[in-house]
DNA sequence: TTGAAAGCGATACCAA
DNA sequence: TTGGTATCGCTTTCAA
């Protein structure tokens, strides 16, 4: 193991020049600088993690709290945690797992104990535990969702509400004065906060421009996909032809297959606008206009949001919601009811 | 911030007291331990991380390394990370996420800075590259899944070839003499090395007991589930009544849907076994015999290994085949054909 | 059964 | 621009 001394040695100078050498936070001459960076590359010299930690007062690890819940969307739930830990490893941060069994106990632990500068809290409930222990610890944590309590929180999430907005204008620019929302499953607009939010926004929005509203959710489609299949059929049959999707691709593709047996295209005799959709729409059969839910985009503003908290821990607690955006793909056609 | 200090004066001991009576790793007398653990506890005292490396060298912290490939199944994968973080925290550790764009240099790193006790790693590819690095650091590793080079490696995996042998068995035993093994996604078979390991226990054993055996992977059922159809339609039509499916639950659907069109009862007219199977086979719409891989005895045993291998360093490196079982519910029939 | 004290390997303050 | 050194909070050896 390479300490730093076997370093200061090879380089000839002290130990605080290599740690200020290495770290940047004093300056040092260019020449001896080059000494100490090609000796550190040379031995293989790699700070050890504890001495850092106890010296500096900084870990570099974040901890991320998941809660695997029965109806947690597998993929989408690894494409945040990946961009989390992406994210975190970009700024200097490895990330620490904590999981379902121990959240609030592995909260208080990691907290109590040092051993992560910053938590980062995903797939947030409505009346999330965590909230309430991110009160008590003095590591600073971030919320990647919004529980209902936000008081003193910091949060990042897509602007659901603004991303319904959206969808309707949308369509309803285009003339259409009824819409059908095929919404997430039922459960999740009791266990999650932001398919309430995106309907909320649908609802808010349809009522100012007086657009006709049907809503459905979509309930677990492996099971009975049945449902939802009735609910496109009736809402064809009355003659509704435009659709706002909130919910995982196998619903998107129930509802462009029920469209092609009916010989309607999209885009010319229906539209559709895919709302905070976390997978890639472009998978789709048809191309779909898409309101895209960036995990990335989450990820990386929190973990920015984190180490900014470090640097400046008198920062005020924020709620910051993403701007959604509108990626056309020409399947919202000009209404011919 | 309580320290091992603030709690020795409330407890009116010495620090080193305080230690040994918390770790147990010296005797202490009942009533100095009590005052000890009550002190701790009102205080709410827990060790700083950092010092306890520093001083310990041990950080109770395993890295997970997890390359995610576009094949990768989400759920699978999920399943594994969390059995891992679970398992090792019963232990006392936690989990550091190593993803993919730093499998090298993250594993060298967290290595060379003694930030983790041992390095686990997951779904292993046939030529891994994390096999060279494993052998290049002096941390413990363990690989949860088989390289193809697997010299002084230490490798915790079911034992795949026995569980097709088992399969084939089962159905030769009930008197089928032809069998279609449903496989993975093709390109499964060429960048993991457990399909191709049942796929050659099945081979092996069929040509033993002179069965006669088709095989065909199943593809990206998402886009082509057509192959697949056509793979089952054309045993069926050949008189096959016997099937091993090693796949996602999708595929298992499909054969059952096919099967329903032809009014071919489970059990009776058919038999089918479940290879591998890594999602929950209860699940599904028929009951379906099952040599269940289980990510919690893998990955279990592989924190258990690594727990000894810290405990003991001179343990020597070792292949750890899980014996597989076989999980009856009577989709087996006896042959008629 | 308990205590004193020497590290562990960095960081960062105080001097020069 | 550089060096010496106190310090971080714990583990563990050596003594009593």
């Amino acid at each position: 193991m390479t300490t730093i001394h076997e370093v200061a040695a090879a380089a000839g100078v002290s130990i605080s020049t290599v740690s200020y050498a290495l770290s940047g936070k004093r300056p040092v001459s260019e020449k001896t600088r080059r000494r100490i960076e090609d000796a550190a590359t040379s031995l293989g010299y790699q700070p050890d993690a504890g001495a850092r930690m106890l010296a500096g007062r900084r870990t570099n690890i974040f901890a991320l709290t998941e809660p695997l819940r029965a109806d947690t969307h597998a993929p989408t739930h690894m494409a945040f945690v990946l961009a989390t830990a992406v994210a975190a490893r970009r700024r200097g941060y490895d990330i620490l797992l904590l999981t379902d069994e121990q959240t609030a106990e592995g909260m208080n632990r990691v907290a109590a104990s040092n051993l992560v500068d910053a938590i980062l809290v995903l797939d947030v409930a409505p009346d999330d535990e965590r909230v309430e222990i991110s009160r008590s610890v003095r590591t600073p944590t971030i919320f990647i969702g919004l529980p209902d309590d936000q008081r003193d929180l910091t949060c990042v999430d897509l602007d659901f509400e603004a991303a319904g907005h959206l969808a309707v204008d949308r369509l309803a620019d285009a003339g259409s004065a009824r819409i059908l929302l095929l919404g997430q499953t039922e459960v999740s607009y009791r266990k999650s906060n932001f398919p309430r939010r995106l309907l909320h926004g649908v609802q808010e929005r349809s009522a100012e421009r007086g657009v006709e509203l049907t809503w459905t959710p979509s309930g677990a489609l492996v099971t009975e996909p049945a449902v939802v299949r009735v609910a496109i059929d009736t809402a064809l049959d009355a003659g509704i032809r435009a659709f706002i999707v909130h919910a995982a691709n196998d619903v998107h593709e129930l509802l462009l297959g029920a469209l092609a047996e009916r010989g309607l295209a999209v885009g010319v005799d229906v539209s559709i606008v895919s709302a905070a959709a976390s997978f890639d729409t472009a998978m789709l059969p048809t191309p779909i206009d898409t309101i895209p839910l960036v995990p990335q985009d989450s990820c990386e503003l929190a973990v920015e949001i984190a180490v900014q908290r470090l640097e400046d821990p008198h920062l005020p607690a924020q709620i910051h919601l993403i701007p959604p955006t509108y990626r056309p793909a020409g399947s919202v056609a000009p209404a011919r009811e």
